[in-house]
DNA sequence: AGTAATACCTCA
DNA sequence: TGAGGTATTACT
C-alpha cells in the first residue's frame, strides 16, 4: 500500500455539470427544524419524553402512549450500527409474528434500526410525529410541488394512478423516461403516503381504509407480508415480491435473479427518487443518510439516486437498495433514530476515520458530521 | 460497486 | 463570502 491513491491533482478540468437544475429550497431553515427535533426533542424524546408532552398540543398527548416505547429507546440497545451489508440481505423479509398474527405491530425486521422493536397502535406514532414535525415538511412540500399548486393529498391521490408524477415534481426525476411500466400499480399508496406529513397519513388511511380498519391500511404501508399467491405483489413501496415460480426476467430489463424461495425485485428508480424525495423533505444530506443508514459515500448516493441501475443489472449494489428500501418502511422516528444514532453514537466511526485520514486542516470536513444536526 | 476528492451550486 | 450540500469523476 505504498500509494493508497494518487490525488487525482485538483486539475481545474471545467466538469460540464452545470447543466442539472437544481430544485431550489430553502434547505438550511428546515435543517433547522430537523436539529431541533433531532438535537433538542429528537434527543430529548428519548430521554425526557415528559418535556415533549409537557409544552406541545394537547393531541400530541396520543404520544402518552407511544411513550412508553420511547422509554423503550433508552432502554435497548443503541443501535449497533450497520451490519455487515451482506447480513441484511435476505433475511430481513420474515414477519415472524408470535402472538399478535393480524395485528397492529410492527416489526423493524432487523437491520438499520433493528435494535427498535416497536410495537404501537398502528397510527399513534406517527400521528404523533406528524405533529412534532410539522415545522418543516409542509414548507418544502410548497417549494417543491409549488408548480402545480397542489396540496400534498391532491397529489398523493393522484399518484395512485400516476405514481411517479408526484414524484417527478423533484428536480432529478424530472428527466424520467417513458418507462415506468416497471412496477406501482398500487405503489401509489405509499408513494404518495411517505411524502404526508404523517398526520396526512393517518387522514388518507382512514379516507381510504376507512375508520375500522385505517389502521389494517398503515399497517399494511410499514410492514411486510408475503401471500401465499404466487404471483408477483408490488408492494406499496416500490419493491415486487415474487413467488419462486413466478419470475418473469423478461419485463423492461428489470427482471430478478432471484434466489431461493423470495425475491424481492425493488423497483431501483422508484426508490431511488423516494429516497430522493424524503431526503429533500426533511432536509437530510446525502453524506448523512449515506454514511448511517447506508454505510456509503455521499459520491455513491448521489450516483445511485441519480443513475439507479436496474434491480437485473444490480449485483452486490442490491444490498445498498435493500437500505434505502428498507429504511423507507420505517416510521418517521425510527428513520431519524436510525439516522442519529447511526452516527451520533460514533458507531460508524470508522466511516469517519477514513475521511479524516487526509489530516488537512484547511478543509471543511463536512462528512464528519461535526456540525451536521445529525 | 464504491470511495475519495473536488468542482460547482445555493443559501444565509 | 463562507458554509453546507450535491454532482462528477478518477481511481481502486
Amino acid at each position: 500500500m505504498s500509494s493508497p491513491h494518487a490525488r487525482p491533482s485538483p486539475s481545474p478540468s471545467s466538469t460540464p455539470r452545470n447543466l442539472v437544475s437544481h430544485a431550489p429550497g430553502g434547505r438550511t431553515a428546515m435543517v433547522s427544524g430537523m436539529a431541533s427535533l433531532l438535537e433538542g426533542s429528537g434527543g430529548d424524546y428519548r430521554t425526557d419524553p415528559s418535556a415533549l408532552s409537557g409544552h406541545l398540543h394537547s393531541s400530541i398527548s396520543m404520544c402518552e402512549t407511544g411513550m412508553s416505547l420511547s422509554n423503550t429507546y433508552t432502554t435497548l440497545t443503541p443501535l449497533q450500527h450497520l451490519p455487515p451489508i451482506s447480513t441484511v440481505a435476505d433475511k430481513f423479509h420474515h414477519p415472524h409474528s408470535h402472538h399478535h398474527p393480524a395485528a397492529h405491530q410492527r416489526l423493524s425486521a432487523g437491520n438499520v434500526s433493528g435494535s427498535f422493536t416497536l410495537m404501537r397502535e398502528d397510527h399513534r406514532g406517527l400521528t404523533s410525529m406528524g405533529n412534532l414535525y410539522s415545522h418543516y415538511p409542509k414548507e418544502i412540500s410548497v417549494a417543491g410541488m409549488g408548480h402545480g399548486s397542489l396540496s400534498p393529498l391532491s397529489s398523493g391521490l393522484g399518484s395512485l394512478h400516476n405514481s411517479q408524477q408526484s414524484l417527478s415534481a423533484y428536480g432529478p426525476s424530472a428527466h424520467l423516461p417513458t418507462d415506468t411500466k416497471m412496477l406501482s400499480p398500487v405503489s401509489g399508496f405509499e408513494s404518495h403516503a411517505s411524502m404526508l406529513s404523517r398526520s396526512d397519513q393517518e387522514h388518507l388511511a382512514r379516507s381510504l381504509g376507512g375508520h375500522g380498519h385505517g389502521h389494517g391500511l398503515i399497517s399494511n404501508l410499514n410492514s411486510m407480508h408475503h401471500h401465499p399467491h404466487s404471483h408477483l405483489h408490488s408492494q406499496p413501496n416500490g419493491a415486487v415480491m415474487m413467488a419462486d415460480r413466478e419470475r418473469p426476467g423478461h419485463v423492461a430489463g428489470q427482471g430478478v435473479s432471484g434466489s431461493g424461495i423470495q425475491a424481492e425485485e425493488i423497483n431501483t428508480k422508484e426508490v431511488a427518487q423516494r429516497i430522493t424525495a424524503e431526503l429533500k423533505r426533511y432536509s437530510i444530506p446525502q453524506a448523512i443518510f449515506a454514511q448511517r443508514i447506508l454505510s456509503r459515500s455521499q459520491g455513491t448516493l448521489s450516483d445511485l439516486l441519480r443513475n439507479p441501475k436496474p434491480w437485473s443489472k444490480l449485483k452486490s449494489g442490491r444490498e445498498t437498495f435493500r437500505r434505502m428500501w428498507k429504511w423507507l418502511q420505517e416510521p418517521e422516528f425510527q428513520r431519524m433514530s436510525a439516522l442519529r444514532l447511526a452516527g451520533g453514537s460514533g458507531a460508524t466511526g470508522a466511516n469517519k476515520l477514513r475521511r479524516q485520514k487526509r489530516g488537512d486542516p484547511g478543509q471543511p470536513d463536512q462528512y464528519a458530521s461535526s456540525h451536521s444536526p445529525f
